[in-house]
This record gives structure tokens, sequence and C-alpha cells, in this order.
RNA sequence: GCCCCCAUCGUCCAGUGGCCUAGGACGCCGCCCUUUCAAGGCGGUAACACGGGUUCGAAUCCCGUUGGGGGUGCCA
């Protein structure tokens, strides 16, 4: 058994490409099938050949390794060539020279009823300047198919119009390219998006006519859509793979979340290995309506996924976070200060694109500041503040600088003046780390040191 | 307009004629834990679109209605 993932290089891979993708490969690893790519770049005018790459390396991100070698429909013209010559001594094709215009207003003039009319069914014209090939299909009966998804799913010749197969400039139509490679590269199964559903009826008239030996079997997985229920559109969402790979999520995340929209393992265990969904896997039961693109959950998946990481993973997944997008000079950074944190910070992030909003502070020559932070402690308790700042001021000047310690040493304030700890522990925190939130405040003020935390407390006590 | 597809909590998934007073997850709300924020624990909120059948029995089968989506290119 044998699929394809075949996408075309009109724009980066997205999220419903991403989808297709992973559900052929889970498909095919599941039988033991192979996982195969074909590029999809007849249309020259829209191809970006340099997006070919970033495909490849979107797609190796998540980890979908394919088999073979990529087939490129843009190299094999001659196989097409062949079929439309084909198509055309069998008469099961014609030469057409309506431009599209005509093919408009002829439509307008019958009544709204868009698509061609045949009207060079039967003229006999020969290529030229101009020309098209188009297919001519058959005047009555039915096109039929099962598909795995949705059953039986059966269109009427007669709402299909006569579709072009070669382009005026030689090139073949997709429809075309699709019939001769899936048969080419024996594929048994297509696996794709359900907005690819009507196309199969011209595919299979196709087949048929090129005496396509075999049956190729269908899936048409749910669309993925936008909260409007709209088929997700590179336009108006945010679906660019690479995205969410710049943002800090982790591809094993990105992966199981995908394999739950449309499907879903059957004891319900949702975050799982990738192997084991693999196991579990079956196309039949992937479901056949729409699934809405929930970034809400995927981030909870991501954020299970940080978890599960080991310290040196999870210092090694945040590298680029750490030197190439940080907010700090390089050379202020310490990776051994940093894994000391490393732990704390591993389970506040949902995103591997905030782990530097919580150790900028030790990392930054004065504290991050923010306003907001600053305001809601120092502006609304001044007195309060001053009072604790200089408590911990005076406590923090001789006692042993580890955690414990500095904890006692500042709650003692709590203890004596009968203040809740939060608002003891809160300007001391937006003093040394500017901000209301961030890792536990005694581990941060280890990590930070006595001069520099002193520093801090005696700068922000002057502001006050 | 025409063609095709779809229809269980706000969202994703389970449910394949009786185990359903419909289960899990995300989200949301509350409580606990707690130096902030998270994480974690506990609890709660919330759905079978509607109408007909079939059947002893329907979320599950059939038909229709409504609603939604996709397609309708010399894009894929």
């Amino acid at each position: 058994m044998r699929v394809r993932f075949a996408p075309s290089p009109t724009g980066y891979l997205h999220i419903g490409g991403a989808r297709t993708a992973l559900f052929n490969w889970l498909f095919a690893r599941q039988q033991g099938g192979q996982f195969v790519l074909r590029i999809e770049d007849t249309d020259t005018e829209r191809s970006r050949p340099e997006l070919i790459d970033v495909i490849f390396r979107a797609l190796e991100w998540l980890g979908l390794e394919w088999d073979g070698t990529p087939v490129h429909q843009s190299q094999r013209g001659h196989l097409y060539a062949g079929a439309i010559e084909k198509l055309l001594a069998d008469g099961a094709a014609y030469w057409c020279d309506c431009t599209p215009d005509e093919v408009k207003a002829r439509a307008e003039s019958r009544g709204g009823r868009p698509g061609y009319d045949g009207h060079c069914r039967d003229r006999g014209l020969g290529p030229g300047e101009g020309h098209v090939v188009r297919f001519r299909v058959p005047d009555e009966g039915t096109v039929a198919f099962d598909d795995v998804i949705r059953g039986r799913v059966s269109f009427e010749n007669a709402n299909l119009e006569d579709f072009v197969v070669q382009r005026s400039n030689g090139s073949p139509m997709f429809h075309l390219a699709n019939a001769v490679d899936d048969a080419d590269q024996g594929i048994t199964h297509v696996v794709r998006g359900e907005d690819l559903i009507n196309v199969t009826p011209k595919v299979l008239l196709l087949r048929q006519a090129l005496g396509t030996p075999g049956e190729l079997a269908f899936a048409h997985l749910p669309l993925i859509v936008n909260e409007k229920r709209q088929k997700l559109s590179k336009r108006r969402d945010d679906v660019s793979v690479g995205d969410y790979i710049d943002r800090g999520y982790l591809p094993e995340a990105m992966v199981n979340y995908l394999a739950t929209l449309g499907w879903g393992p059957p004891d319900g265990i949702e975050i799982r290995p990738l192997a084991e969904i693999v196991q579990l896997f079956r196309l039949e039961d992937v479901n056949a309506a729409g699934a809405f693109f929930d970034v809400k959950k995927l981030q909870h998946f991501n954020g299970e996924y940080i978890r599960d990481l080991s310290i040196p993973q999870f210092v090694s997944r945040s590298t680029r976070w750490l030197y190439d997008e940080a907010p700090w000079a390089p050379e202020r950074f310490d990776v051994a200060t940093f894994e000391v944190l490393a732990p704390l910070v591993q389970e506040r992030v949902k995103l591997l694109s905030e782990v530097p909003g919580y150790v900028d502070f030790v990392f930054l020559p004065e504290p991050p500041l923010d306003e907001a932070s600053w305001e809601k402690v120092m502006g609304k308790a001044p007195e309060l503040a001053a009072s604790v700042l200089d408590h911990a001021t005076e406590r923090f000047a001789t006692c042993e600088w580890d955690a414990p310690t500095l904890e006692v040493a500042l709650f003692s304030y709590a203890d004596e003046h009968g203040v809740a700890k939060g608002k003891v522990q809160a300007p001391v925190r937006v003093a040394t780390t500017g901000r209301t939130v961030g890792p536990p405040l005694f581990e941060s003020l280890e990590v930070l040191g006595r001069d520099e935390t002193l520093r801090r407390i005696a700068s922000a006590r002057a502001r006050l």
C-alpha cells in the first residue's frame, strides 16, 4: 500500500497541509506501507521553487519522514504529454479555442449556469495559439467511488463540464498530472482534504479514459476550520507551520494535537507518543465533520510536552531563544546560571518563546521596566513598599545567600508586621525582577546574587 | 443558482440499537495548595439541531427540514 502527500509550492506548509501529511504518514506507518512525496508544480506561473525546500524542512521538523525521492511534476512533462496525446487520439479529449471570457459570457446568456458548454466538442480543431485541450465528459452516467471516511459518493456526469486537461501554454492541469502520477507511482490510497472531493470524479474519468488498471481508494479528510467554521485560509488565518516553529511550539506537541483533529484514540488518552498513535490510528475511524483548530488546546499540549522534557533537553530546545533571539547581550548570558532557574521556568511556560521573559532580569544589566507592575505594587502602597525594602536591605546584607535563608529573612517582616507574605514579596520582586510575575522569588535572588540584589533594591527604594 | 459533504457540551474527541439520568480532554468558574505566576489536586458549568418514521427500545438506522461548510478557474 502506498500513499502520497502532494503539496503545491505556491506557499509555505500550512496547518491543513501538515494535517493531511500527518494522516497519510500515520496510515502508511500503521499499515507498513510507503509514504511518498510529490511536488505538484504544473502551474509555472504560481509555483515558487524556493518554497519546495521550505515545505520539506517543515515536514522534517514535524518528523514525517517520507520514502524515496520526491517526484516533481514539472520534470515529468513527457508523461503528461503522452497521456494527453492518447486522450486526443481516442477522441476522449478535444482542442478548444474558447477564451475564458467567451465561456463566461455564454454561460451568463444561458442563464447563469457557470461552466463550459461544450462549444468546441465537434469543431475538429487542432493545436494552435490559445488552444487548450478539454476532456470530453460523457453526457450520461455517473461516477461513484467508496470513500473510506464518507462511504459511497457519486456524481452525475451531466453535472460535470468538459474540463481543461492541458493549458494553452502546453502545461498539463493538475487533474491530468494527478491521474497519471497516481498510476505511475503505484499509489493505492488517496488521502486528502475534503476540499478536493469534487475533483475526484474528474480524476476517475481520466483514469478510465487512460485505461489505468487497478483501483484507487479515497479518503477525504474533514477540513480544519477557523472560529467561523470556514476552511483555514493562508490569507486570514494564522496557519503557517513556520510561524508555530518560531513561536516555540514543539513538533511532538503539534503532531500530537493535529492527530486529534478528526480522530481520537479509542481509550480517550489524547496526549501520547507518536508511536502509540501509529498503532492506534485507523483511517476508517476518522470523522467526517470539520474540526476547529483550537490554539488554546494546542498550547496546553505544548505545555505538557515542555514539562515532559529533561532539563538538558529543555535547555537545548530553548537554545534559539537564549542566544539568537534573546533580549540580552550574548556575553551576559550564562548557561549554568540559566540551568538553575530552568526547572522553575519549564513548568511555567506553554511556549518556548516565553522563556526569555522569565529569566531576562538575570541577564540584563537592569531589571526590565514594567510600568504596570511598578504601579500595581510600588505606586499603590509606597509606604509598605519602602518599609519592606528597608527590611530586606537590612536582612539581606548579612544573611547566608541561599533561597531558604532568604525566605526566612524576608518573611520575618510578615510575622512582625502581620502582613501577608504575598504583600511582602511583591515589592522585592518588582524591585529585582521588574515584574509582579516570574519564577519563585528566593531562587531568583539566589541566582541574582547579593550585590546585585541589594543594588536593585536600593535603586527601587530611591525611586519610590 | 447548481453539485458535493457535514450535523453530540463553547471547542476537540468517545459513543456504532438497550451498559447514556451521554463519557474524556481543552476552555471557563469555584475550592485546595501557595511568596507572584504557573504546575498539581478536587469539584462545577455545558451537548445528542428540528420533524417524521423503523423498532419492544434510538445520540446511534431511514426520510425530510433547517443550519453550516466545500466546490463551481487555462489554481491545487
